[in-house]
This record gives structure tokens, sequence and C-alpha cells, in this order.
DNA sequence: AATCCGTCTATTTTT
DNA sequence: TAGACGGATT
């Protein structure tokens, strides 16, 4: 059996392109991951390059380790020595090597978001600036938007007041970082990115030794990771980049579709290959994205098709609120698990994730099992936190981040007073608060002895154990586990800090078998690499897998994931295209892209489905369907619910009906509220015809609402408020 | 040091 | 509506 059977002719030119650049746009489900391995493990085969000669970015960890795991399936070689990683786990590879190229510490820890907030709110605080002019997440973007456009505060330019407070307090938190031998993520990337520059050298020996470069997921590269990659690559390299530009959904956090094209320009790509038949959905659903997204007018140009049959029309479905309509997908994947379905093979997809609680409360009272995907992770939880806080004390005394999140926790009667005189003498003598400790008199001075006595306690006494048992031991002797025990809510707590044991042990084990995280030894017994991997592998973001469970996500988490049948919930302006993106400049585009990607989850079965009526934020939103649905050709779809132009769906004849769902949520949903006209449900109106009646519902807003009145006898009437002369009773 | 209360805000997310 | 956060209270 050879690597290139089964590969189709855009697939198979992809995989044995002779040694050039190329561009490969992968549309969804086309064996994008498999072309990637495939050619990776072709190049070695056939003696083109040696392992240690590639280099294979990603952007999440998921990635990297399939990536890995498919090549070793592959070749029966060792991937030791290649490079295979996300960006930010290279970077931090090439930092540990060359970190005093780098200018950094050995030991130097990494920030995760959270960190890199609470330093940034410490420079506010040191600088004296006003954090309700300067938000301190404002400040976080600004500086993170910079360092990604490859800048330092010296080269940020500066536009008003804000942006140049801005630039100083970037300076500020640089020398803090800097002081403390912290990085934050897009350091990461922004000092390899400037070693390399000014290191001809360094630059060389990797120029050299990297022969090909491969680049998974090319249109969510920022313009700092797109200039890291043309930096690494020399006269020698391929630079082999495979995207997808109809699934960028990430330009809000910096990613740069345009790197495709200049791709193209910049290296004068001969070889745009397009990898257009799909291997997943069946044609109806396929012509409905391709028909979707050819609205979009910025567009590299592709066209997905597939050997599968048309399969079924697309189901939509109209519910009057967004209770109903959670019920109704209750209902619907319920009977899809009696006719045999897994559970898991089933996703409900969301915009925004606030409107995950309607539908859980639906399929809870439906007793359906189900996983949502998204919030907190592992390694970002509190308690979790405050133990690495102690390890990174192990590691790096100089991290007064660390120092201050535990200094008083568990609390040991250290106050603000006692901090602050720390700070005062740190900031004299010019050395970390550790340091500054022992130049302490009085209480003050007494207290935080025996802080850092505790610490170097810990440190002698775990010296050369290995890493478990030095976790183990540090939850005890830093009174983390007792602090959680005493705490009423805190059994959770503790088996999370028991878990960081279990966390340690089998990373050691990962270390031992050979491959670490970037596919090469560790050292697992190393705690500050123990600490990286925490950093840069935060960890599933969702509890044990367990029982079969149907799948509840946004649609962002859903990319690169597919099911049977997929639920595309709350198509309704305002929500899917989003308000906010609307006014966002190519906001609408990238909506549609990401309505792309969801439609291109679905294998065999795809529902759409709106609400005339949601509760958001307290209030209930009168909404019109999606403008994404009118995208879609009548042909491809099949309305469960009657098609009525503006009309509400319960007002056709009951032969009309589909089936209601039998367990209605508790409460539909009941209002007071008024979009924008003086008028709200429930309250009685006279009409000049109809007499007395009761509004029930609202559509619209403003001059063109329309209001669905109960006239008692004279029945249920749509009437629109510019045109009725409706009077309160 | 812990608890309470008022205020604010509310797309999308990985590293 | 609900959650997170900061400041004030006990």
């Amino acid at each position: 059996m050879s690597l290139l059977d089964n590969l189709n002719p855009e697939q198979l030119a992809a995989v044995t392109l002779p040694n050039q650049h190329a561009l490969i746009l992968a549309g969804a489900g086309s064996g994008k991951t498999r072309v990637l391995t495939t050619r990776i493990a072709w190049l070695i085969q056939t003696g083109n390059v040696s392992p240690g000669g590639l280099l294979a970015v990603t952007f999440t960890n998921k990635a990297a380790k399939e990536m890995l795991t498919r090549i070793s399936a592959q070749l029966p070689i060792n991937t030791r020595g290649m490079w295979v990683g996300t960006f930010h786990g290279l970077c931090n590879r090439f930092l540990r090597t060359h970190y005093k190229e780098a200018g950094l510490p050995q030991l130097f820890q990494i920030l995760d978001s959270q960190d890199q907030l609470a330093a940034i709110k410490r420079v506010l605080r040191s600088m004296n600036v006003d954090e309700d002019k300067f938000p301190p997440r404002q400040v976080q973007y600004f500086i993170n938007a910079a360092k990604e456009e490859g800048k330092r505060a010296a080269q940020t330019e500066v536009y008003d007041d804000f942006s140049r407070r801005c630039v100083e307090i970037y300076a500020a938190y640089e020398e803090q970082c800097q002081k403390e031998g912290v990085v934050d993520f897009s350091e990461l990337l922004l000092r390899t990115f400037e070693v390399l520059s000014r290191n001809e050298i360094l630059r060389e020996h990797y120029q050299n030794r990297f022969r090909h470069i491969l680049v998974d997921e090319f249109q969510d590269t920022n313009r700092l990771q797109y200039r890291w990659l043309k930096l690494l690559a020399g006269p020698q390299t391929c630079l082999f980049a495979v995207g997808d530009d109809d699934q960028s959904i990430y330009r809000f956090r910096g990613a740069n579709v345009g790197n495709m094209g200049d791709f193209e320009r910049d290296y004068k790509v001969e070889n745009v290959i397009r990898l257009e038949q799909n291997y997943r959905s069946h044609g109806h659903i396929l012509s409905a994205a391709n028909a979707l997204i050819a609205n979009n007018a910025k567009r590299l140009g592709k066209n997905l098709w597939t050997a599968a049959g048309e399969g079924e029309p697309l189901r939509i479905y109209e519910a009057q609120s967004d209770g109903y309509e959670a019920a109704w997908i209750a209902e619907e994947v319920q009977s899809l698990v009696n006719d045999g379905h897994m559970r898991r093979d089933i996703a409900i997809l969301y915009r925004s994730n606030a409107q995950s609680r309607v539908l859980e409360h639906a399929l809870f009272s439906q007793g359906i099992p189900y996983r949502v995907y998204g919030g907190l992770r592992f390694f970002e939880r509190m308690e979790i936190k405050h133990a690495l806080a102690y390890l990174r004390l192990l590691a790096s005394p100089e991290d007064d981040g660390a120092f201050l999140r535990v200094v008083n926790f568990p609390t040991r009667g250290i106050g603000a007073r006692s901090i602050e005189q720390l700070q005062d003498a740190a900031k004299v003598h010019g050395t970390s608060l550790y340091a500054a400790v022992p130049l302490l008199a009085g209480k003050a001075g007494t207290v935080l002895a025996g802080f850092t006595r505790i610490i170097e306690t810990l440190k002698s006494e775990t010296a050369g154990l290995p890493l478990p048992e030095v976790v183990e031991h540090m939850l005890e002797k830093s009174g983390l586990i007792a602090h959680y025990k005493a705490e009423r809510d805190g059994a959770d707590r503790v088996e999370n800090l028991n878990e960081l044991v279990n966390a340690a042990a089998s990373f050691m084990q990962e270390a031992q078998s050979g491959q670490g995280p970037e596919g090469e030894p560790v050292d697992g017994n190393d705690l500050g690499t123990f600490l990286a991997h925490a950093v840069l592998e935060s960890g599933e973001n969702q509890a044990a897998e367990g029982q079969d469970a149907l799948q509840m996500m946004t649609v962002h988490s859903a990319k690169g994931l597919e099911f049977h049948a997929v639920f595309i919930t709350g198509l309704e302006e305002g929500l899917f295209p989003h308000e906010q993106s609307v006014n966002e400049d190519d906001g609408l585009e990238e909506e549609r892209r990401l309505m792309y990607v969801a439609i291109t989850r679905a294998r065999t079965r795809l529902y759409l489905s709106f609400a005339q009526t949601r509760l958001l934020h307290g209030q209930t939103r009168y909404n019109v369907a999606s403008r994404f649905i009118d995208e879609i050709p009548e042909g491809l779809v099949k309305w469960l619910t009657p098609k009525l132009r503006g009309q509400a769906a319960w007002m056709a004849p009951a032969s009309e009906w589909p089936a209601t769902p039998t367990k209605l949520p508790p409460k539909p949903y009941v209002s007071q509220s008024s979009p924008g006209h003086g008028f709200h449900i429930g309250q009685n109106v006279l009409h000049a015809k109809f007499g007395q009646g009761v509004i029930v519902s609202s559509e619209g807003q403003g001059a063109d609402a329309r209001l669905q009145i109960n006239f008692g006898r004279q029945g249920m009437k749509w009437l629109a408020l510019a045109y009725a002369k409706l009077t309160p009773a």
C-alpha cells in the first residue's frame, strides 16, 4: 500500500509537488489534513528532506497532535527532530534554546491572557493611571495589537491622547515584564522574530536547516506570523501554505486573510492548487454552502462538489420564541436518537454562547445528555492558577505576578499595607518583591519572611524529587489543600488540585516516552517545562467524555469538526449575522463565512432554525429571519413551518402545522417591554372596525412595526401599526 | 477577612 | 436576565 493510494488528482498534485512554493486552497472537508501529512510523509520517504529539515506549524495543539499522530501512522519513522507545533509552541522552543540571544532568563515564565491582564493592571496602578479612562482590557488589546504588527512601544505610532498614553503604558509594561522574566503570548512570537532578524548567524542556521515549511490554516495567520514565516524561510526553503479564505473567521483576533494573496505575490507562487472535492457532505448541503458564499465579493474563488448524491433538503423551522425553538430541537434530537443515531454525532451550533442557556434548559427537561463546549479550561481554574503560582515561585522568584497572587493566599495575615511597603522597598532597591522581603523591618518584615520561608523550605524539601511529588508537596505545604478542604464548596477544587498531580505525572510519562508536546523529547522532570506546557496547552475545555452526549458549541468552535446532523440555531438578523459585525468593515462577509463554516459541518442532515422572539439581556427582542436563509436557493430547502412572509407561523391552517412540541417550555415568553412604539404585549387596544382587542405579539420596529392582536370574536389579526388606527383601551 | 450590595455589561477565541 | 467586579460594610 502506497502513501499515494486513493488520493484524488488535486490531492496527488499537492502532495507530490516538486520543490517550490505552493498555496493550497483547501475547501471544507476536502482532505486538507490528509494532504498535509501525506506531503510530509512523501517528502521524507522520497528522500527530499530529513525529518530535521521539516517545520510544520498549526494554530492549536489539537491540530499539531493530530498531525504528528497521522504522520507516525503513515511512516514508520521517528518524528523526533521534526519541528511540528503551534506558532507559540515553536517559539517557546526556540527561545528556551536561545534565551541568551533573546535577552531572557533561562527559566522565563509565560503569561496567559489572564496573567497578562493582571500584569497590566499592576503597571496602571504603579503609573497612577485612571482605570476608567484606560480600561485594562483595552490597554491589553492595544499592546497585543501593536505586538502583532511587530511593533515595540518606540515604534508604535500615536494618533491621539489615548494612544499616546497607551504607548507609555506599553513601554512600562515591557520594562516590567523584562524585569520579572515573563513573556506574554504575543511576546513569544515577537521576541523570536526579533532574534532572527537581528542575528544573522542564527537566522542562516535555521534557514538552512528548514528545507520545507508547511503552514496549516494559513488564512488565520496574522501579520507578524507571516513575517515570521518569511524570515525562517531561506533561499532554499519551500513554503507550503494550506488554507481556505472562505473559512476565515478570526479577523477579530488579528487574522489577516490578505496574507494569502500576499504570499502568492511575494513568492510568485505558480501553483495554486484547489482542493474542491468534498468528502463530507451531501449535495444539497454543499450547494447551499456554495450559493451562500457566492454572495461574498472578496474571494479567491472555489466551488465545492461531491460525488455523493444530493441527499436530503435542508430543513428550516420558524419558531414562535427561543423557548419553542429549543423545545422543537430537543424533540427532533430525540427522534434522531430513536432512529439510531448517536448523540455525539449531532451538534447544535449557535452564534454566541448566551444562546446555549435556553437550549440547555429544553434538553435538560427532556432528559437528553449534552456537552457544552467552551468555558473555563483546566489550567485556567482559580485553584490551579494558585497552585501554578507557587510552582512558578519555586522556579523563578523574580516573578512578581506569581508572588502577589499567593503571598496572602491562603490568607496568612499579610495585608495591603505590608505589600505596599514591600513594593516600595523593591522599587527603591530595584529588586523583585521576593528579594526585597529581607529588607523590611517590623511587623511587615516578619509576616512576609514567614511566606518566603515557606517557599524556601519547599524548595529544599523538593529538590531532586520527581515532578508529581513536587506538586503534591507544594499543595500540602502551601496550605492550598487545607484551605479548600475547609471551604464550603471546596470539594471540586480539592479534586482539581489532586488532578494537577496526575497532570504532572502524565506529563512526565509523555516526556519519557520521547514525545514532548512539540515532538521532541523534553526533560520530564523539569518544573519549568511543565509550567510552560501548562500555559501553552491549557488543556481540554471540557470535562470528562463519559457518556454519549449531544454536542453544543459556537460556530467558531465547530470549525474543523463534522457531524451527521447539525442544527444551526438563532438564524435571525442581529444575531446571525450579528448586529455588531454589520457595522464592521468586512463584517458581513465574515459573518457569511461563519455561516459557510456552519453549513459545511453537516454530513447528511442540516436544520436551520430561527425564532420570532428571543429573550436577550433580559429584554424580549422581535426578530426577522436571517438574510442567510434567503441566500439559500429555495430548491434546496424544505420548510417545516409554513413559509409565510412576515406572518407568524401559527397563523397557518392547522393542517400545515408541523408536529407541535409536546413538551413546551415552562414559560414561553412573557414580556411587557415594547419595541420602540408606545404599545406593549398584553395591552388592550381599540380598533375602529374590529373593536376591542389585546396585543398578543409584535414584530419589526418603529414605522414598520406590526402587531398581532386578538380581537376575540373577530379573530386574530396582524396589523401594521402605521396604518391601523389603534388607541389604547 | 469575608460578605454584601450596587453597578456594569453582554460576539466570536487560541496561544 | 445573570454574571462579574469593585467598593463598602460588618
